[in-house]
RNA sequence: GCCCACGUGGUGGAAUGGCAGACACACGGGACUUAAAAUCCCGUGGGAGGCAACUCCCGUGUGGGUUCGAAUCCCACCGUGGGCACCA
């Protein structure tokens, strides 16, 4: 009964197999990877004399779900350039590996004692299979792993250098801390939520603490991360989301003194040409001069403001919980420009982060200061009036416009005047031209246990380096993941490792994932080298003129992944183990696939396709293709189980045009294929394939490069004949979409070498020209018929022919032609008026 | 609030100043078959007229503009998605 059914269930699988999918993938797969054939030759071996192409995909960390129809889509579209590219004569790095380090495992070992090493094993296992099953021409000999020790004594090696040039410190700072995580987090790494900020991964609630950390000094390469991102091909948006991250303001720094002090108060401003307008200043709560500022009348109502301020969220501080607070410190400053005396406030709309800690409020010119101001009965001074208006705004002018009431700068437009006035600023010594970022010091320590050890000793309280010939300090082994309470990495409870004999201890935290995605699109050039992170040879020739040629990857990386590895990519350059001043040249990002409903695939949701199921009734070649036909790479597209029966059906006819089935279902190569020349107008459509085909891979348009093979597919199956002529190229265009089936058929037709070098079809030029053409006549912009001639008509004749067409004299009887618009080859419009 | 994308049949999409809807899904009809599956052929934006081949009108989020001609360029608005958000 069972075994019947199964057998049933069987018949009609079997019966459903429009090709031999389940044969010849698998088949495929066994010779590229015994033979070798995707293995790409590095400087002195055959093959490196070939120009390079370095197409790379994100590395995937290895989680326990298995791959997704959105990995998929990316890999997919690199497989099809690295396939293209090899055909056209490159010698072409495509590699994988694998971001191992990071939370999910180590959340996993917590829950079941397992240790992490043992997860990530097992996942990276079932990916690479996954990987495998769908035919990408990857590089297996260049796999690396972050979890590796051989790969993150690199790591380690980079932070030394790091360390070394005083860009990696520890400083106590107020810090992102993730109770659910254990653990402390970057900027880039928080997300907002309607309940306030969360952590990236998890969605878990986050809140602000004050710790001793490791930070990478990331914000002395600001000003390069910025400019240089003129030197990429990258989508505009991700671009702009990094401009903005960083955040590049020019301004003034000026020095305000405070009355009958001996110190004095420095501001960050964007408008120092506002400078007569500021009536007051305010201060950060937690600035350092706060306290020696403060009257003694005054300290009480201070004190307890800023231990109120210290209390809130910073969800509580932002402008979503309503009005704004502050107190005065019952001092003032003198106004360096107008001298007059200006209280000085502090206040918590005022970030200790960000410039200097401290504002001067110029509230008819910024609208919080106006805000500010207006609750607190503070003066309000207009000096700027609109351009268009001879009269100050009566309310806050945010806007650019002519300095009034500033002496030395009436009449002077902003842009002017913010140069005049920081001349005198710096002229009289008590300001100065300034640049700020938003960006901050990347925290680069995690409290948890899967993740690079820091190379690092304290001794007496110190920082020191351990030498790099004691590199790797390896992970220990360990049966217990949780993270002590309180803070304290996992690692520290490892005594046997932590304390040296000398009395030196082990840095306890480690690095966070993204560590090591900083780099490893260098490694890939030389895994196995055990001198130096890469060889100099070969990264000049994979990375020169410059470096990656193409990267494609998800958006969600904008200002994590992609900022982090320009940043230390950058500090490489600098001390010379990388020859290009940016690690990728050109940037994709495949948009997300969406399910089926149109929503965001999620768990919740139950609307999460497998891929291993459409692998097993539709085939890789299938699903590929399907893949591509989707949409533009770059859109956000939904899902459509129904829609795989396109390709598939596009797959079986192309293999129906060399192959036919026998009476016992053994499929063999159609006899009678002919050797003949194709008739012209089959020539003329393969050829206009083969230049569409090529100019859409040139673009990564490959849902336009798959429809114009199937216009082709479907003329030849009308033919009668099938030419050899024909078959071949059509077979070379489609084996970058769908290798294997196409492989199978160019043995089929008697090839005996792979495809996978075949010198790519080239577009003959005199088939593309055609003599004829359909001409569109229209009356006044709208088309009212058509003609086929000639396609190098001159205006004369065109219009002349055009006239003579009945449905076009019908038209024109009894009006007036006012103008004939002609274009070459096209068109033809006849403005016509009334009779 | 600010910045950036995007808006086309029942559906995914094509066309980026010159025939709107290529290609595909879905749907309908037909051929083959004892039957079904598979395959092949035909139709398929909306409306009006005609027995018919066919003809005309409307139509690319909404309103305006530029142009002989606009899905495409410009302005305003609406909607969707993404990013930033007291950054001085």
């Amino acid at each position: 009964m069972l075994s019947s059914a199964t057998c049933h269930v069987e018949a009609i699988m079997e019966a459903r197999r429009a090709y031999p999918f389940d044969r010849i993938e698998p088949k495929w797969q066994r010779i590229w990877r015994e033979r070798r054939v995707f293995r790409a030759a590095n400087p002195g071996e055959p093959g490196a004399q070939k120009p390079k192409y370095y197409v790379l995909d994100m590395f995937p960390y290895p989680s326990g779900r298995g791959l997704h129809v959105g990995h998929l889509e990316g890999y997919t579209a690199s497989d099809i350039v690295a396939r293209y590219k090899r055909m056209r004569g490159f010698n072409v790095l495509h590699p994988m590996g694998w971001d191992a380090f990071g939370l999910p495992a180590e959340q996993h070992a917590i829950a079941t004692g397992i240790h992490p090493r043992i997860t990530t094993e097992r996942n990276i296992a079932n990916f690479r299979a996954q990987i495998e099953a769908m035919g990408f021409s990857y590089d297996w000999s260049r796999e690396i792993k972050t979890t590796d020790p051989g790969y993150y004594r690199w790591t380690q090696w980079i932070f030394l250098q790091l360390f070394r040039r005083g860009l990696a410190y520890v400083a106590e700072a107020p810090v992102w801390y993730c109770p659910a995580l254990q653990t402390v987090l970057a900027n880039e790494e928080i997300l907002p939520s309607p309940e306030g900020p969360v952590s990236e991964r998890g969605h878990h609630p986050v809140e602000r603490r004050p710790l001793r950390q490791w930070m990478l000094r990331i914000t002395a390469y600001a000003e390069r991360l910025l400019a240089d991102l003129d030197l990429v091909e990258w989508p505009e948006s991700i671009k702009e989301m990094q401009r903005n991250w960083i955040g590049r303001s020019e301004g003034a720094a000026i020095r305000f003194p405070i009355e009958g002090k001996d110190v004095s108060v420095e501001v960050f401003t964007t408008r120092p040409d506002t400078l007569f307008g500021a009536t007051y200043l305010v201060l950060a709560p937690e600035h350092p001069l706060v306290s020696e500022i403060t009257r003694p009348e005054c300290r009480t109502a201070v004190e307890a403001y800023q231990q109120e301020v210290a209390k809130k969220s910073d969800l509580e501080r932002s402008e979503l919980s309503g009005g704004k607070t502050g107190v005065s410190l019952g001092s003032f400053a003198i106004n360096p420009a107008s001298r007059e005396r200006i209280p000085v406030w502090i206040a918590d709309y005022v970030l200790m982060s960000y410039g200097t800690g401290a504002i001067m409020a110029v509230p008819a010119h910024d609208e919080r200061d106006y805000e500010f101001a207006t609750l607190f009965g503070l003066p309000v001074r207009s000096v700027v009036r609109p351009a268009d208006s001879s009269d100050p705004p009566a309310r806050c002018f945010s806007g650019e416009g002519i300095a009034c009431s500033s002496r030395f700068l009436d009449g002077l437009p902003t842009r002017e005047a913010k140069k005049a006035m920081i001349a005198w600023l710096e002229e009289k010594g008590v300001g100065k031209r300034t640049v700020q970022y938003r960006l901050r010091d990347w925290l680069f320590s995690r409290q948890r246990y899967w993740g690079e050890p820091f190379p690092i000793i304290w001794r007496n309280g110190k920082a020191e380096a351990v030498p790099e010939t004691e590199l790797p300090v390896l992970l220990p082994e360990r049966k217990e993941f949780s993270p002590e309470k309180g803070g304290f990495a996992p690692l520290s409870q490892e005594k046997s490792w932590v304390e040296l004999p000398d009395g030196g201890r082990r840095e306890t935290n480690t690095m966070p994932q993204w560590a090591g995605s900083c780099w490893y699109y260098l490694r890939y050039l030389d895994p196995a080298n055990g001198q130096a992170l890469v060889s100099p040879v070969a990264e000049r020739y994979w990375m020169g003129p410059q470096g990656v040629d193409l990267y494609i990857g998800g958006a969600e990386h904008a200002v994590l992944h992609l900022l982090y590895a320009r940043f230390w990519h950058k500090f490489l350059y600098d001390i010379g183990v990388v020859s290009t001043p940016e690690p990728f040249h050109r940037l994709v990002n495949q948009g997300i696939i969406l399910g089926e409903d149109g929503r965001k695939m999620s768990k919740s949701f139950g609307n999460i396709v497998n891929p291993d199921g459409l692998l097993r009734e539709y085939g890789a070649d299938t699903v590929r293709l399907f893949e591509m036909f989707l949409g533009p790479l770059e859109q956000m597209k939904p899902w459509s189980s129904q829609g795989l029966e396109g390709p598939h059906r596009f797959l079986a006819r192309v293999w129906r045009l060399v192959m036919e089935e026998d009476a016992e279902g053994r499929w063999t190569p159609r006899p009678g294929l002919s050797t003949e020349e194709a008739p012209l107008e089959v020539r003329r459509i393969l050829h206009q394939t083969i230049r569409k085909v090529t100019d859409d891979l040139e673009q990564l348009s490959f849902h336009t490069a798959i429809a114009q093979m199937m216009i082709l597919v479907n003329a030849l199956t009308r033919q009668l004949v099938q030419w050899r002529c024909v078959l071949e190229p059509l077979i070379l265009l489609l084996s970058p979409f769908a290798p294997h089936l196409c492989e199978e058929l160019w043995s089929a037709l008697g090839q005996t070498d792979s495809l996978a070098y075949a010198r790519w079809p080239e577009a003959d030029p005199r088939l593309l020209a055609e003599e004829e053409a359909e001409w569109v006549i229209q009356i006044n912009g709208k088309v009212r018929g058509r003609m086929t001639a000639a396609r190098s008509l001159g205006r004369e004749e065109a219009e002349a022919l055009a006239r003579r067409r009945p449905e076009i004299e019908a038209w024109i009887e009894g009006k007036s032609v006012q103008k004939v618009v002609f274009v070459p080859g096209k068109l033809l419009n006849f403005v016509v008026g009334p009779s």
